[in-house]
DNA sequence: CAAGAATGCGAGTGACCGCTCGCGTTTGTC
DNA sequence: GACAAACGCGAGCGGTCACTCGCATTCTTG
């Protein structure tokens, strides 16, 4: 007896088909196929295992980075084999893409408002809890989006999304700094933006290190940090 | 003919004999042979093969990130075979060390007073041209060392070498500080230079990624934050 | 010069890793 | 129940990579 009976689901997401070829090196191996028409559908069982191997994933990547984590090693971890994994996953590198994007969905779903338009006239500190706030407690929640984003060692789809991800952020930071500094040039506009972002970066990767009340302080400090260097800049009165 | 006739130099520094196992997964392979006790005299010839390995490994890793480079890629791009490679280095790991044991020494002797002891009443701001200048002199110099120290793909000793200059930076800078914001609690003092060093790092990341007077621009940016950072946290006039 | 050590080579070895394949089991549909 | 499709398994294939070994060449030393 190995699954639950439950009643099946036909609707799927399609957690495969995507990232056709890995690099180009092994020339002639997994190529056309018959182009992927079908949309494979899948039951509820699949969608199961589907899940519990990008938890197995997460917890892998998070522990060991991209590179070194092993296929096998997440199929362990899930508690399947080798070939069960590649039932529903074409590569290694698609598994960090499912990931990723599932992460991706999650955090617009919870936290789009962030970096909202936000009106002229509110106080700088307040911008920056709006803003700071909803990413770091993403971040906390699931430590596999940094190491993921992180490392050199992503694979080239995943660099695709990461630059994106970051240009969308360093975007919306300049469209809100646009909002406080009015009289600035857009190369500098640009410029702070990057400084801001990664200021936050490095912040989160202080927070992340830290448990507890050492952790809030942490957050606190990178706040302050944003206010103080936006102070100058900005022409709200405080 | 392969080398031109140099006079000799029995003088060596021993860039072998370091990092013995690997990772304890191949297990009976490399052991003991009898201990290492020769010292192994190196021949002038020897010396400068392993200045170009070390400036092959340099590149290579520069660009692919340690786990990545390949050691036949570094011997290849030193000219040389692999065997050669393994003539001057036990393995992979003692290339990244020595390498990194090198900068580490050229930093140290290149800018060993930067973060010195700084006699009360320096401004603020001249304190951090002393501190940072240096810093960023050297890493744009040399860009492995931001490279190795970086990547979470790091091998096991380098990973300590990291840490530990990682404490010595925040100590250094503790100091600092303490002379600067004398009523302060250790904790935060100890915080506020992690923040420091976060920030420092992030600002680095930053100016590496662009050239020329953006690259300065990003250079005063980081300075900034760091000013504006600390301004309200010490007792100097300014 | 002769002996021995240091240097140099590159095909080869063993281990690991991403991924496949054949075959057996479970589930959905009629 | 019958059939097909989805699921599941794990040994194994091809490839890469760190590293070795036997042998040739060059240098040092007496």
């Amino acid at each position: 007896m190995p699954e639950k009976t439950e009643p099946t689901t036909t609707e799927n997401k399609r957690a495969d088909e995507r990232a056709e070829e890995p690099k180009g090196k092994p020339e002639g191996k997994r190529a056309d196929k018959s182009e992927d028409s079908r949309p494979r559908r899948r039951q509820a069982r699949g969608e199961r295992r589907i899940a519990q191997l990008l938890q197995a994933a997460a917890q892998v990547f998070c522990t060991s980075g991209y590179t070194a984590a092993s296929t096998n090693a997440i199929a362990r971890e899930a508690g399947v084999s080798p070939g069960t994994l590649y039932q529903f996953f074409p590569n290694k590198e698609a598994i960090a893409i499912e990931l990723g994007d599932r992460l991706m969905h999650e955090m617009r779903e919870t936290y789009g408002e962030a970096l909202a338009p936000l009106d002229a006239g509110t106080p700088l500190e307040q911008a920056i809890d709006a803003a700071v706030d909803p990413f770091m407690a993403f971040n906390t929640d699931h430590p596999v989006f940094f190491a993921l984003m992180h490392g050199p060692d992503i694979p080239g789809r995943m660099a695709e999304a990461h630059d994106q991800l970051h240009t969308t952020l360093v975007t919306r930071i300049e469209a809100l700094l646009a909002s406080l500094m009015p009289g600035a040039a857009p190369p500098e506009v640009t410029r702070t933006a990057h400084v801001c972002l990664g200021i936050y970066k490095a912040g989160l990767e202080l927070v992340l290190a830290h448990e507890g009340p050492e952790r809030e302080a942490y957050v606190r400090e990178v706040k302050d940090v944003l206010v103080r260097y936006l102070r100058p800049l900005v022409s709200d009165g405080a």
